[in-house]
DNA sequence: TTTGTGTTTAACAATTTTGTTAACAAAAGT
DNA sequence: ACTTTTGTTAACAAAATTGTTAAACACAAA
């Protein structure tokens, strides 16, 4: 692998899935076995690397939404998919999505991008509709979307200290996550 | 009041409230309008400082479990008013939580001290025992554990990314936050 | 008034982190 | 072969952050 990645997927090692937020050049650098100055070299400045990383961040999560969300198939088999396809990628990146906030609390950000994501959209007229059909209990799609997301990534999020908290070891908490997809599925067609 | 607790304070809105995470010793004493000497005068170090934050939060996060959760009420009684505080809570410091996960992943906690809620444990009990009478669908309390948390906590936590994505404005966001917990109570009892 | 004690501050020193440069190596192009 | 471009490194410089010290301050007790 060429370095510039190699960089950016160490980065993204320590920040998403370490959840080593604060890590500095030197140990992105050392983490990757590369001279710190590469990482000068190709992105300028820490700054911009951040940057790059936390723009491939939401962009992979918009197109990981995509990916999923436009299929035209059953609405039960596409939220399998999903439920499959978003929990894979949390286990790989746990904390991809705490880096994107503490990042856009850290920035002011005033970035102009539009970042809102049509396949939600999509998503949430789709949710209305089985709404309508009775599939799912009426209500706010949005309300729904929230529900989703918050049962797959919370207790992943939360790991090292939920697993403080109620004193179970990482193999019991693993295989706890595991069971979990099922359990959404369920929880969600009530 | 106090300047050492004021620091405290402040520290704690910078990470828990506003969640800048990066907050340099002098941004905490801008923020509190006091000499960035003062810190060391009264922690020692940044690092001590840090330190002092995380024990209290994890401190008052456990004493806010124990408050409600030992009380000898009726079960949804007991949810009700539980989602109820713990939800206020989340409104003032939302990144509480998250701070404490960083803080777990950054430094290589080898901590000893004993984390696990004797209140925590007592609920699952509690829990457990609602399923036997059927007032709950049976399952592994832990997991009702999990729902509920992460119904409460992750659309407050995602803030700022599921605006974005959402495309959603501020109030519109408070509004269905505060929806929620009525829609939470409902999907816990079925 | 003076003395003592805790608080606060500015100035300084030390450390850590980041950014730059110039030299060197490797690869690609001619 | 040699020239140019690209990649890599160490050494240095600059900036940012933290820690220390001593003096100033406040104010109560002797």
């Amino acid at each position: 692998m060429n370095k510039e990645e190699l960089i950016k997927q160490t980065a993204k090692d320590l920040f998403f899935n370490k959840g080593y937020l604060h890590a500095t050049t030197q140990e992105i650098a050392d983490a990757a076995g590369v001279n710190r100055s590469l990482i000068n070299y190709y992105f300028r400045s820490r700054d911009l690397l951040f940057q790059t990383v936390y723009r491939e961040a939401v962009e992979s999560l918009k197109s990981q939404l995509d990916k999923v969300l436009y299929d035209k198939i059953p609405f039960k088999e596409k939220l399998n998919i999903f439920i499959d396809v978003y929990m894979k990628e949390l286990l790989k990146y746990p904390y991809r999505e705490s880096f994107l906030i503490t990042e856009i609390c850290s920035k002011n950000f005033a970035l102009k991008e539009k970042k809102k994501s049509a396949a939600l959209a999509h998503f949430l007229k789709e949710i209305a509709e089985e709404m309508e059909k009775g599939t799912l209990k009426k209500g706010d799609p949005i309300h729904f979307v929230f529900d989703l997301f918050a049962l797959m990534s919370f207790p992943v999020i939360m790991t090292p200290l939920y697993q403080k908290l109620l004193d179970i070891s990482k193999e019991k908490y693993k295989t706890l996550i595991a069971e979990r997809k099922q359990l959404i599925l369920e929880k969600i067609f009530n």
